[in-house]
DNA sequence: CTGAAAGCGCTAACAG
DNA sequence: CTGTTAGCGCTTTCAG
């Protein structure tokens, strides 16, 4: 890489006259400026980075951490914190824990030296289940900004992007009520993570606020992937008067269609579904899946708002929430 | 954060001191050693890796550039790139090109200025399009090292990591022939790149083979996601004899699928589908697809690989080409 | 208008 | 065994 020294010395001048001719300043003359800038380009000359961060104390580039990138939700919401950091001229440094807290720690640590301005991040499973965030705190206490979306921590204080899950699930719950649907079951595989727990409430209060309503509220949990096959067909068999299926996570709702389809069942005269997926599955299926949208862009792009808020204003104290509204897409698997 | 400075002045010896002690350094007596240690974990001193990465010329970063982090074959890549990458102590900083040559040449520029010791990237659809890779061999030129995965150019002399394409779409071809399939179509989405024509000429040259095989090939594009609906309907309308379907891109076989048993094809008896195909798609089908894996993973392991060689032995010249090989997993969708 | 010097945090050659 | 110094590349104050 060409250095300042080396223009410096091409140009016989100082390598203060150079930066600051670099920079226009107004102690240089015109002249000067030209000469530096002519051979600037002419030698593709792009100021390190590195030395920049050094001497700024402040890198420009954002830690993010994903639990798990396959997951098309934490996909999109990566897409769209690229995008806005980059609009802002930040860059990310990915870091995926693969849901495991060991990999959470480690990416926190070793990104907590300097590397990065901020955190952005989503909780990992195993954080969630076992309920320790001592580590997240601990980025906090080193005044390193973070900011948390989706999965979140009542125990952590800092500035946080979400959705509304418990009221996403009562609405959906809802809509399948309001088409008089007497059996309305819940499949999911994140009854363990903070916004799970949240869509199951919602669904729970939907049922108990209908007082004509009789059948429990019925939740099934899908433990391995490998497994849900058999799960959702287990549904079908434990539950043959089911008219309703809500599933709160990416895909269980495309293939509990599936599985409902090859059963006969007439969808949605006598079954409805509703995902709580991302648009990538409509493709998949036929007639298309209602979902709630989440809208994940929106998400994405809010987190990096909140983050570059707090990096360029230290001095605020107070923490945010900010919740993305959510909407109920209708599509051909309701009435 | 603290540093050596700070650890000195507490400790009232000097920087280098401070510094040998943490390294174990034998010139410095055991009882400062622990002093020196006591005081830096009891502060959670961390070295400045900026400070570091500038004392060194080297970030151990790389800069990863990803077309289309919703697509699952990229993000699978970017899970192998970053949790190889992170074994061997190196964090990634993501670039999501988006498919946009802009992005992509922004993307180089603003990282090739000491930000990352090197680059990992699968050109984006624009740039194979316009086949101008000008920008990606002025990084080279910079003495750079690249390493190109999956969409590659031969234009540019570098490391790369690919799949026979070719052979995989031949053997895919083959394999429907082997069934005794008569009218075999090839769909797909990305016959603009590199790999896609590749697949589409292994399939020829497999049909072209086979003197008992009379139907002329069939090549089916999908331009947009939106019309994937009809353009796949419509296949079966213009060729209702088709009793053979590859699809060459990540969802188009599941759509074929769906589509056909709408349509009541008994499948595999009438008609069988092969997709190239990750195995996240599995789930969304029954009976379950047969499809050409990629071993995504070793695709991205191996191109970490290749760029730690090229930046721990600059000397080497010649450029490497690793083919990672396939395999076609039979399934419900084939006999 | 130009240059010298200090300093961001660290390492390492050299001096004591 | 410990300290001084220079330097990685850059910006910026201060001197000239």
């Amino acid at each position: 890489m060409i250095t300042l020294k080396q223009l410096a010395e091409q140009l016989n001048v100082s390598i203060s006259t150079v930066s600051k001719a670099l920079h226009n300043s107004e102690e240089i003359s015109p002249d000067t400026i030209v000469r530096v800038k002519a051979l600037a380009k002419h030698l593709n000359y792009k100021p390190n980075k590195v030395a920049i961060s050094l001497k700024n104390s402040k890198t420009n580039t954002i830690g993010v951490i994903i639990p798990d990138i396959l997951n098309h939700f934490f996909a999109k919401a990566l897409l769209a914190i690229e995008k806005e950091a980059s609009k802002q001229g930040y860059n990310i440094i990915t870091c995926l824990s693969n849901e495991k807290k060991t990999k959470e720690i480690n990416s926190l640590n070793l990104l907590s030296n300097g590397s990065v301005d901020g955190f952005i991040m989503s909780i990992a499973e195993e954080t969630q289940v076992a309920n320790n965030v001592d580590h997240i705190n601990a980025i906090l206490l080193q005044n390193i900004p973070v900011v948390l979306f989706d999965r979140v921590s009542d125990n952590i204080a800092c500035d946080k992007v979400i959705i509304d899950d418990f009221g996403a699930a009562y609405e959906a719950t809802k809509h399948l009520l309001s088409e008089g649907r007497k059996h309305i079951v819940l499949i999911g595989d994140i009854q363990d993570l903070s916004v799970g727990k949240l869509r199951v409430n919602g669904y729970a209060e939907a049922l108990k606020e209908t007082s004509n309503y009789i059948n429990e509220p019925v939740v099934v949990s899908i433990n391995k992937d490998n497994l849900i096959d058999e799960t959702i067909q287990d549904v079908f068999k434990k539950h043959p008067s089911v008219d309703g299926i809500i599933s709160i996570d990416n895909t269980s709702g495309v293939v509990a269609l599936q599985k409902a389809q090859k059963l006969n069942y007439n969808i949605p005269k006598d079954l409805s579904i509703i995902g709580f997926s991302d648009e990538n599955v409509l493709q998949f299926t036929d007639p298309k899946l209602t979902t709630i949208s989440q809208h994940t862009l929106d998400i994405g792009k809010a987190s990096v708002k909140l983050l570059l808020d707090r990096l360029n204003n230290k001095k605020q104290i107070a923490s945010k929430t900010k919740t993305i509204k959510t909407k109920l897409v209708l599509r051909g698997t309701t009435k």
